[in-house]
DNA sequence: CGAGCGCTTGACCGGCGTCAACACCCGTGG
DNA sequence: CCACGGGTGTTGACGCCGGTCAAGCGCTCG
């Protein structure tokens, strides 16, 4: 595992107006009215590769969107063992559950270098009273990240390993380039997916030679999809 | 499987001012004021065991707060099987989703007699913005969605075919009455445990033979708890 | 009382876990 | 520059858990 750093690097205050992926976050649909009644600033924080956003149970001070990077949710199971319960890309929402409980219900992990803002609650409350533009945004993000959830139960966690393997291969295209597809050590993998990290290896490597997938880099967390079908079969 | 019936029975217009477990529920802290924005009926109806409430990606008029039973939520796989994602016991919402894009995520099917109320999404909507005494509860309805969608995936998809039986034997305790627990068909545990029927049988006898629970019927859907530490190994 | 459905139980087999060895990448230090 | 070592990914051998197929049992309801 990944040295656990806890300490985030502080990259200055966001301008939420011309921000960069603006159209896809909570604040996407606010006018210059709500952007007013924001008193607190919103931090731009960076974490790197491996830290621990927040923990299970902790004290939510605020809650972040995800601006760059992937950034794993992980439940600590009844024995002991780590699972993760859903990964988190660009434009999702890390941790809602704080607007209803001011408490984590899970840890969030750093996949990679990500680079996230955090708003903090009293703002969330304030405006979400104010806007019903927030509010309807609000839903919307509740909705897709319970969907979200599902999916991962639904379509991760069934059926045989090459068929967990391949819709996680299915599930983690880039979204632009939707030939190239991210993987993960493969113990995350396996945290995902139910299984043991050498049956993860097997069957991307039962992937690879039967075409399906073709490696990027020698670290394994990179592939070109190359035939679609043997996947979705 | 049990036949299909799509219809169910009107029981009449809901007083929720009166409701018997309104505590429970949406509604929980409206007020007279409140109460008087609410201008379309709010109706009880009745499902029998296996009638189906809403079909995946159905248009939705409504949600529902269910009063007295269990529903199941099932969603189908890419490869035609049914997968049950949760259930859903008196007190929670069904079809929440609905909020945010007005069509139903899943399909919703009572897994036994159940009573519920159908709100209007008018009246959700147009109170919602009233109401913040309404905003608060629907984001703690959300966040128990969300928690009780990661809970399952994270402690019934997880382990042992054992480990997932008791596991479910645990989450499925009656509320009031601590020592007994409720079962389902054995081919809808399997689809809820990602294990054959089969299997699931053999599991619970299995833990009836060393001690942990006991049949209370002759149909094995209600079992009591006799060790509980057996169940949580 | 008999038909039919669902639950249980048994025998067998295959897929996945376990344990182990090995390959490869990369950072460190000589 | 290369030698070394740890971490991670891959691959192989083997055993067990759970899937498959099948038979039998016990409700329930006609």
């Amino acid at each position: 595992m990944i040295p656990i750093h806890i300490e985030s690097a502080w990259k200055g205050t966001s301008d939420c107006r011309n921000c960069g992926i603006r159209d896809m976050v909570l604040f996407a649909d606010l006018d210059e009215q709500d952007f007013a009644e924001i008193h607190t600033p919103i931090d731009d924080l960076a974490f790197t590769a491996g830290a621990v956003i927040y923990t299970e149970g902790q004290q939510a001070l605020g809650l972040f969107t995800l601006r760059k990077g992937m950034v794993k949710l992980v439940r600590s199971t009844l024995d002991g063992r780590e699972r993760i319960v859903r990964v988190l890309r660009a434009g999702d929402v890390i941790g809602l559950e704080a607007l209803a409980t001011a408490r984590y219900d899970s840890e969030a992990i750093a996949l990679m270098d990500v680079s996230v803002c955090r708003i903090p609650l009293s703002v969330m409350h304030h405006l979400a009273g104010q806007s019903p533009r927030l509010h309807k945004r609000l839903m919307q993000k509740w909705q897709h990240a319970l969907k979200d959830a599902d999916d991962w139960l639904a379509d991760l966690n069934f059926g045989s390993a090459r068929q967990r393997v391949a819709s996680l291969a299915l599930k983690m295209r880039d979204a632009e380039q939707m030939q190239f597809t991210s993987f993960f050590a493969r113990e995350d993998m396996g945290a995902m997916l139910d299984l043991k990290l050498e049956t993860v290896s097997r069957e991307i490597s039962a992937l690879v030679r039967d075409g399906a997938l073709k490696p990027c880099d020698k670290q394994g967390r990179r592939y070109e999809i190359i035939n679609e079908s043997i996947l979705s079969a």
